[in-house]
DNA sequence: TGTACATCAGTGAACGCGCGTTCACTGATGTAC
DNA sequence: TGTACATCAGTGAACGCGCGTTCACTGATGTAC
């Protein structure tokens, strides 16, 4: 009669798979509209579909299952922002910055998405993860990673380099601690973004290029260092 | 009849303070006993304490008000411990290093709290959190502030340094990075604690002191970067 | 010293709620003959 | 082309659960006379 029931239309035979990429689209709407992930019930998205609650166990075993489901598709969209900002990259540690602040604005943007994947406890014990490499977002740490080798490549010869999982770890560690920091406190009077990841991510390029040979474009303010 | 009716007898007439304390004892036990901050209900309290559910709102307002005091609690100790901590340091910075290290060690030992405080959305919009500067760890983060100012003192003069607040906060993001990821991944194959926090802190000495003037202690690997 | 009374710490029972999940089912869609 | 039948996407009703919170109360403790 209303327009919920001229929308939804039962799936032909083949088509089971509809539903499920509408549960998954009604999940995130929902993520995103309430901020809130105990808002985000298997009864609140079924009825944002049109559907009843059992109907939803026919494409996800259970609600882990789905919420897992909803992250993975959210970070490899994570994935493609970082991939897209390191695009037009000058040199690794260029790429190092852009990829950074891609990490820091996508969570900022999707704060619930960000807190259930890197801000709720996933332990091993619990027999759903059964590989860490399974966890969301491991794509994207991947390629953080290539960067820093890239960026490790590039510097002087002979020149004894840093463990590179170490490294990318800490660097994701930063980019956690600034995202996660404003997603839980956000009324708390933050220096602007901008200093903040300058603050963080000036001594990598210390750390990456210790003889100053590659610095192509002097910013400005590398000046000062010189006195 | 039991050793828990025994245990409990029914506070005195000016002694209604004490089942406040027990419940606040009895939410911290839970808290580190579970791990879980959703196995810490009114109920589950109420029976560690050996008390019925509603006697609980003779001493907290609601549940918020109760979760609230006991982060108090414990950020209270964590204050006491950065404080201790910082005791025997040399100088500002080795203060940093050594509340930096007590911050994390604090956050790893007591994580659902960690999470209560930091991990969770705190927003102003709630009425509960009149006042951002009454969110527990205040202390802690004013306390933090005063040893960078004490770091700026100790800096050659005249050379410009950064905001002090500003500095104070990416200070503690990063300790918050490597605190929370630490929580909400521990099966992660986090390299040693020991080395990230180098990795992080090493750059604040530069900061802190770029002429290496008052470096009275080489600590054996400074001889590297002069070649 | 003894009794009537006020105080107030803690109780017992119940409220309404939303949750994840289950079960037997319905009925439109597609297929075989 | 027409009919009987199998498939299976989605339904309706209900389950048991634990939650935060409320209400009118009980009965030990202390006080006034």
């Amino acid at each position: 009669m209303n327009a919920e029931s001229t929308a939804r239309h039962r799936a032909r035979r083949g088509e089971g798979e509809r539903l499920r990429g509408e549960i998954l689209a009604a999940a995130q709407a929902l993520l995103i509209e309430t901020a809130d992930t105990s808002a985000v019930s298997i009864r609140a998205i079924a009825d944002r579909v049109g559907v009843t609650p059992p109907s939803i166990y026919r494409h996800f075993a259970d609600k882990d299952a789905l919420m897992m489901a909803v992250c993975s598709q959210v970070f490899a969209q994570l994935d493609e922002a970082m991939e897209k900002a390191a695009a037009g990259a000058e040199d690794p540690f260029d790429e190092l910055c852009r990829k950074g602040h891609a990490y820091v604005a996508f969570g900022m943007a999707h704060p619930e998405h960000y807190r259930l994947v890197f801000m709720i406890k996933h332990t091993l014990t619990k027999p759903r993860t059964l590989d860490p490499s399974e966890l969301p977002g491991t794509e994207a740490f991947q390629h953080l990673q290539d960067t820093v080798r890239r960026a490790f490549d590039v510097r002087t010869p002979g020149v004894e380099v840093p463990d590179e999982f170490a490294t990318t770890c800490a660097l994701w560690t930063a980019l956690h601690g600034i995202t996660s920091a404003r997603i839980s406190l956000p009324d708390f009077p933050w220096p602007p973004l901008d200093d903040q990841l300058a603050l963080f991510v000036a001594p990598w390029r210390g750390l990456l290029e210790p003889h100053p040979v590659a610095t192509s474009k002097p910013h400005g303010k590398s000046a000062k260092s010189k006195r």
